[in-house]
DNA sequence: TTGCGTGCAAAGGTTTTGCATGGCA
DNA sequence: TGCCATGCAAAACCTTTGCACGCAA
């Protein structure tokens, strides 16, 4: 479980992650994908590496995880210092697994105007909230 | 990925799975709950058997699989012949990994009155939504 | 020097797949 | 009889963990 508590040394590593992933900004990044390009470039960071530092990453709110589906992997997206509740929307589709990523927006009202606009008929929506609950707020 | 086409043939497996999950229906449950129960009953359905038929499930509407987190089991709940686009939405507690299954509203709503009602304090939300998209809808 | 960060490999957990067998229509 | 369903085991994948070593402060 990811538990909040930054980094607390400035490495070559984290900064290459940043560098690359800026370049990904708004963009959906598997872990994979950052590790072939480590790879492509010479650098021999691990997966392992790669997991840490997003995940603290994660929990210092510059980054943020989406999973889609179970078995596959997570998706990572760089926000940099832009913190605050925003509001992000999948579409993943039950045929071919394609995900569009679509416009941060009302949800309300991108349910009613996506299908005209993109074409995708929406069946089921899910909807994760991310926070922390009231015992864990308690205990400190 | 879900490829829809129902059933063809009525079996006991099925017929007992869906007897099951009618005891727990609201409920979230993992496949390794599904086959703990059948395990502790006496009976040999193994894994695959209850993956394929959830997954056959899904595509015909009578169930809903919930990803909460990568690397962690997926939830299905049964949900019968009340086919429709409800709206499911689920608590995810950062610290501690408590998924809080909260009733079905409007998602704008809920939100503002989720920290009231439950101490649920939102940080991020993540909506996906489920569908066909435009090209797999054109592909007949 | 102290402790965090890293790389590698192994382990853990979830889901899918191959294949021979058994069951439904 | 002809598919489809099943069980079992292996494989495939994603992610986490252990450990020894290296590096930042």
């Amino acid at each position: 479980m990811a538990v909040k508590g930054g980094m607390q040394y400035k490495t070559k590593n984290r900064d290459a992650l940043i560098a690359y992933l800026q370049t990904r900004e708004g963009e959906h990044v598997t872990v994979n994908e950052i590790h072939d390009h480590f790879r492509a470039v010479g650098s021999s960071m691990g997966v392992a590496t790669i997991y840490r530092n997003l995940e603290k990453m994660v929990a210092d709110g510059q980054m943020r995880k989406y999973v889609v589906d179970s078995g596959s992997a997570a998706c990572f997206e760089y926000i940099g210092a832009q913190h605050g509740h925003a509001r992000f929307i999948h579409c993943k589709c039950e045929k071919c697994g394609r995900i569009l990523h679509i416009d941060r927006g009302e949800i309300e009202e991108m349910a009613r105007l996506l299908e005209e606009r993109s074409g995708f008929r929406i069946d089921n929506v899910q909807t994760v909230l991310y926070g922390i609950c009231g015992e864990c707020r308690e205990q400190k």
